[in-house]
DNA sequence: CAGAATCCGGCCAGATACTG
DNA sequence: CAGTATCTGGCCGGATTCTG
């Protein structure tokens, strides 16, 4: 018997950690740190687009949920190091088979797209 | 070397592809046509809280993608049947690894949520 | 460099009503 | 049953400004 999607659940709703994985800038993110630790502003460079905002809420919710440690150098001027932790690399694995999906199935989506566009 | 995760491509852009995927109903649609077709009905029932609107918004944003075929029987009343192509089928497997995870390690966040508040 | 704080506009999701 | 159409409010995300 499957469990019924929407489900509650004691302590942490299923869906509740789906919407974490689900969020865009958080998949970006998990990728790019499976590669290693990362500074802040390598982060925001290598992800084009982010805002300041988004980078920061991003990576204190994921800090926040124990997938990513954040390490403070209190030199002048700061450093902050993002690093997986155990469980978020095992995240990030995942996340990287999702975007080698993607980059495998692109052409066939963006085919499917125009086809269904046109008609 | 590893691609920009923001870089533009000819056809389509790997974060398009990327949103699809990270899409908060497209997500629970997909694993549930992973078990096989379901009817529109069955959809709605099987994932809690999810309008009309957003149901039809996602399933015809999918079917855009070639992920999901749409088949309907024109009876009285009508029926209409959604199951995953083969394409949808390999990204569905992927899926499911994801929601395998977040089963795994839903305590682990929750955890570490609590934690976080916490302090 | 790595943020925190504030403001604001657009868009999206939900609710509702209607239909072949 | 399986949608479509329309309206609306909330909130998310970008831009901007300021700081240790």
């Amino acid at each position: 018997m499957r469990e019924t999607i929407g489900e509650d659940h004691p302590t942490c709703r299923l869906r509740d950690v789906l919407d974490r994985v689900g969020d865009k800038w958080s998949v970006l993110v998990m990728d790019l740190l499976g590669d290693g630790p990362k500074r802040y502003s390598e982060l925001q460079r290598a992800i084009a687009g982010i805002s300041q905002r988004m980078l920061t809420l991003t990576l204190r919710s994921l800090e926040r949920d124990g997938l990513v440690e954040r390490t403070v150098t209190p030199t002048s001027p700061p450093r902050v190091d993002y690093a997986l932790t155990p469980v978020g690399r095992t995240l990030s694995s995942q996340i990287a088979g999702l975007i080698a999906w993607a980059r495998q199935h692109r052409d066939y989506v963006a085919a499917s797209r125009a086809r269904y566009d046109a008609s």
